[in-house]
DNA sequence: CGCGACATCTTGACACTGTCAAGCAAAAAC
DNA sequence: GTTTTTGCTTGACAGTGTCAAGATGTCGCG
């Protein structure tokens, strides 16, 4: 009665929150396709007819986990003011990896992940795009184009996997972890030689 | 003859460059303990009586790993120009990332690695001290501690593990991918306005 | 020299993993 | 009302890390 035989509904999209769960409970260790399948209610080879096989499950998990990340960080911005905006995009980016950290490894890290899917590559572009857009207020005319975007993205990405968003101090010689709001004024505000000397 | 019944000299030194020609061959998902042994001549089960268990050799490896990265960030360095060194660290820091992708992902991301071993500990702290020295000459003085080393690390890190070292193109949106120089620029070689005002 | 303690490695087992082939049952198509 | 297709199960396989027990070498010490 609770379950009608062997059709489960939706059992796709059981088995991604199940996978969710199991990352975010017992860290990248714990997510099995096995252990999804059981908490899913199926037998242990049923992921497989849904994602091909554990790089599927995963690369479906990595998909969703980007659209939750996009809407952390549109979440954490605001619209007033384009540096109080881009400072909150980066705010939203490391609050994500601190509090998903089971998901952030899977986003960027994990080599279990096809990066080539589709549905992953449209996800993981607009999440790009939106740290795009944040930073075209501050690009200079002079400079490269994309230079300044691509040190934004390095340094808030570096930042989050260097563990400078974590409780716990890194374990470099680090005295003192600056904010990373300093960083990325330091990065953005400042007025560039170039962009001044070309207008 | 060729092997004194079962004493192998050195096992821990044979299973750790077993470790890591397997990572370099098949990626992280080629190290295995069983593999490493077989690589070295051994049983199954000869690397727990050395390194305990799994962690134990990948903590191993990747503390020799971090003594190959000091090596190719000072080999990569130039001592005439400060600017100059500090790009040559970051080249080495980059060039190491993108010819070891294996060590590097040990090195910092494995989740399989004890980050408590005083050995790794060391060792990583020496290849912080690296750039940590390497950023001294541009700290502004009026920035809190540890701004500009954070930032320099960040941003270093962040691209390498972004992928734009590597001949591979970003699957971002990304039109263009400065050269890290660029970067590196951008955040270090232009005066700062707190430092401007105080000095 | 002899013998016990120790270090080193082997063998065998266990639980667990992902993957595949074969089969069954329900639903859908015709 | 069959036949096909879909969704899932069962069972097996090779591979993994880890542990217990044992064999075999070395070394210390009486």
């Amino acid at each position: 009665m609770d379950q009608i035989a062997h059709h489960h509904g939706n059992l796709r999209e059981a088995l991604i929150v199940a996978g969710m769960d199991l990352l975010t409970e017992g860290g990248i260790a714990g997510l099995t396709l096995r252990r999804a399948a059981a908490r899913a209610g199926v037998s242990h080879a049923a992921p497989a007819h849904h994602f091909g096989g554990l790089p599927g499950l995963l690369t479906a998990i990595a998909t969703r986990a980007f659209q939750q990340f996009c809407f952390a960080m549109l979440a954490a911005s605001a619209t007033t003011d384009p540096l109080a905006h881009l400072q909150g995009i980066c705010q939203g980016y490391l609050g994500f990896a601190a509090r998903h950290a089971g998901l952030f490894h899977l986003m960027f890290v994990s080599a279990e992940v096809d990066r080539s899917d589709p549905d992953l590559r449209a996800a993981s572009a607009r999440a790009y795009q939106i740290l795009h857009d944040a930073c075209q207020p501050f690009a200079p005319a002079s400079a490269a184009a994309g230079t300044l975007e691509v040190a934004v993205w390095s340094l808030v990405h570096g930042y989050a996997l260097l563990g400078f968003n974590q409780p716990i101090a890194p374990s470099g010689p680090i005295a003192a972890v600056p904010a990373f709001a300093d960083l990325l004024t330091r990065l953005v505000a400042n007025p560039l030689a170039p962009a001044a000397t070309l207008r």
